[in-house]
DNA sequence: CAGTTGACAAGAATAATTATTAAATGATAA
DNA sequence: TTATCATTTAATAATTATTCTTGTCAACTG
């Protein structure tokens, strides 16, 4: 677990399984599912917790927060700029791993100083198309 | 107020007020946002009759409800293919109406059929960037 | 006119999230 | 190692956005 020395936050054991499951993970999870599967392990474990060690990891700059879900909140452990594929039906997250270097012209952006952008490519998974339940 | 015609919806005194609140607004309110101004008109006006009145509107396509806002829902009444700019400083939010028809190599998107896609740009706006309170 | 339907207001209920608190723990320096 | 101190935790209360429920009323149907 070399990579969560320089964290720059104590290391908890709360916090290390919270890491440990966000590590790698590309489901895009929520709040409530990274307490679930944490939970596992420690079952004292506070929803609070969860929310506080997403809140400085994310202040931290180690997840991004996801508002592609209009319910709520999911975390993205994968930092790179990235983007996302979206199945309109089953609501299906897929990471897009390619750059997308988009400017805008001067009339539109004026003086904004564009820092960056994030895509969501909507779409039709190939299970929702061959076998949904219409 | 010839453009409501055609809702597909009982044009009821609050539908028509939040409509034509919505009407050419580009500051992409918010729920209270639209319960504020209209309560102005109608003081009688009830909270769940903003958010059913939203979602019969969005449901018929009238609306676009934005996820762009963590903590709450946004609500579009320009339905075409936009994207948005947003500062990440006060959070304001402009659109942007330029069509990127982006697509996806094959090995990515696999037998996923785009539909559409919307982008998210970042940056800091004018007044962000000179008067900012340091 | 009686009955059905859809819409409204009011407020309760729910779900996600944030704030508060005291107790426990990890980091730090002697 | 140990005392210290700030941080973190768990439990819980509070908040916020949203949805649901209920009773009522108006408009329409037959």
């Amino acid at each position: 677990m070399q990579k969560f020395k320089d964290i720059g936050l104590k290391l908890t054991p709360q916090r290390l399984a919270i890491l440990d499951f966000l590590d790698g993970n590309t489901d895009h999870p929520s709040a409530e599912e990274i307490y679930r599967a944490v939970s596992v392990q420690f079952p004292t474990m506070s929803f609070a917790t969860v929310y506080n060690t997403l809140d400085s990891l994310r202040e931290k700059g180690h997840i991004i927060e996801l508002t592609i879900d209009p319910a709520k909140k999911r975390f993205d452990p994968c930092t790179d700029m990235h983007h996302h594929l979206i199945c309109t039906l089953c609501k299906r997250i897929q990471d897009v791993h390619i750059p997308f270097s988009l400017d805008l012209p001067e009339q539109v952006k004026g003086d904004f100083t564009l820092t960056g952008n994030h895509i969501e490519f909507y779409g039709i998974c190939p299970a929702c198309r061959s076998g949904h339940q219409s």
